[in-house]
DNA sequence: CTTCCACAATCAGAACGTGCATAGGGCAAT
DNA sequence: ATTGCCCTATGCACGTTCTGATTGTGGAAG
């Protein structure tokens, strides 16, 4: 899942950035109007929150924007001091997805995403499937082969949740590290922690069936394919 | 891609500059204003990572001089302190292509990255194909020959996509050195560990098809064709 | 056309680096 | 106090990269 935060106040943008990276969101961000706009017509994100009191535009125009490209598939969640009825209204006229005031709780951010996923994938939670017969759910946090349970600890359902939202893509120990460990400015490339954590992994699953998916890629890092 | 890192603490020099060489970036560097002035003069760079508080010099002149030149293509990507919008906006109002306030993460600052490049070369994902059925993937560092795998070690595998980039033109050995191993201007002309490799490559091509789009041009380098 | 030379290609093996396996200690949760 | 998880440390094995010697080759000069 992709998100792009348009929120110019810093310490509040931090915050939901951090907060999203740990829910496993890939986060993007932008801090004016102009860098937003910019965003949403290069990438294709699935939600999209949208402060409205930008430097150098309406946060409202950069919707009708958006809604007019039909491309663009992904869900506004507005985010706004006013609780000025009137931009709601507006707001949600113009195809928002949702509304939420400020102050707003982390939480609730949270719980109004799901909400929209599951109005936009059905009922269907957020399965992600490989290797012929694996099956892991990030909602409930569980890991299945065919119908049988697979434990995995919190860091290893983490790190293959990880690597499998970017199937076929190599991840350096760098990028897994800092997602995974929040390791902003650290540099332990000594340590071989994922590598273990890898090894684990690899060990739980070939109980099941061949782990050739989780592929090593020398020098660089670790990639799922498929 | 070719960066030059301007930034005058050590440590987080060597952090981005560990960092960015991990991902594949080609990484200069300079530590005080004459360095960055002249190396930017020089040399042709795809990114600048611009530290405004540079012994010797304000940053920002460097920008206004870079900009002066027509033939420089670098984007400009301004680090700084926290929260001095000041030199944001004086930043932004001289051409400077993005603004990273530190403490940033080393992801984000690669997002922007890739961003700007988007934004450049209108690229998605980074696929160069060569040679008849022949297809290279940068971001998941694979290549195929029609459906099959073809897999190569991390040196051929940066060898070849630097030569793809280069599509038709003659790189010599100085050039490839120096991006692929850092040897900035050193005669190891005794050693011919790229012609090795050169040949290693070709030798696991030749597998699949013909290899004369990989030419060598004598007395000079080499170079691919097409 | 032949000779000759500089440069490229090839090869084997040495040197190096990286990932894997394993074990154990610290720490937090219970 | 006990359990289980996460990280660290270490040695080993293997793949990769580089070296140096040798063979092969294109092209300029005679």
């Amino acid at each position: 899942m992709h998100v792009l935060i348009v929120e110019d106040e810093k310490s509040l943008h931090q915050e939901v950035r951090q907060f999203l990276l740990q829910s496993q969101y890939l986060v993007d961000s932008a801090f004016t109007y102009a860098e937003a706009s910019e965003k949403i017509f290069v990438n294709s994100y699935d939600f999209v929150l949208l402060d409205l009191g930008l430097p150098g535009g309406d946060g409202l125009d950069l919707l009708r924007e958006a809604r007019q490209n039909e491309r663009q598939e992904a869900s506004f969640i507005i985010l706004t001091a006013r609780g000025a009825i009137d931009d709601r209204v507006k707001g949600l006229d113009l195809g928002a997805d949702d509304y939420l005031p400020k102050p707003f709780s982390l939480l609730e951010l949270q719980s109004r995403m799901q909400a929209i996923m599951r109005r936009k994938f059905g009922l269907k939670r957020q399965e992600l499937t490989f290797g012929q017969g694996f099956q892991l759910d990030a909602t409930g946090r569980t890991l299945r082969y065919q119908d049988q349970d697979v434990t995995l600890t919190k860091k290893e359902f983490d790190l293959l949740h990880y690597l499998l939202l970017h199937k076929n893509r190599v991840l350096t120990r760098l990028q897994l590290g800092e997602h995974l460990w929040g390791n902003v400015l650290e540099d332990d490339s000594d340590s071989n922690y994922i590598d273990v954590h890898i090894k684990n992994i690899r060990k739980k699953l070939a109980q099941f069936a061949p782990t050739h998916f989780l592929e090593t890629v020398r020098g660089i890092g670790y990639r799922m394919t498929e």
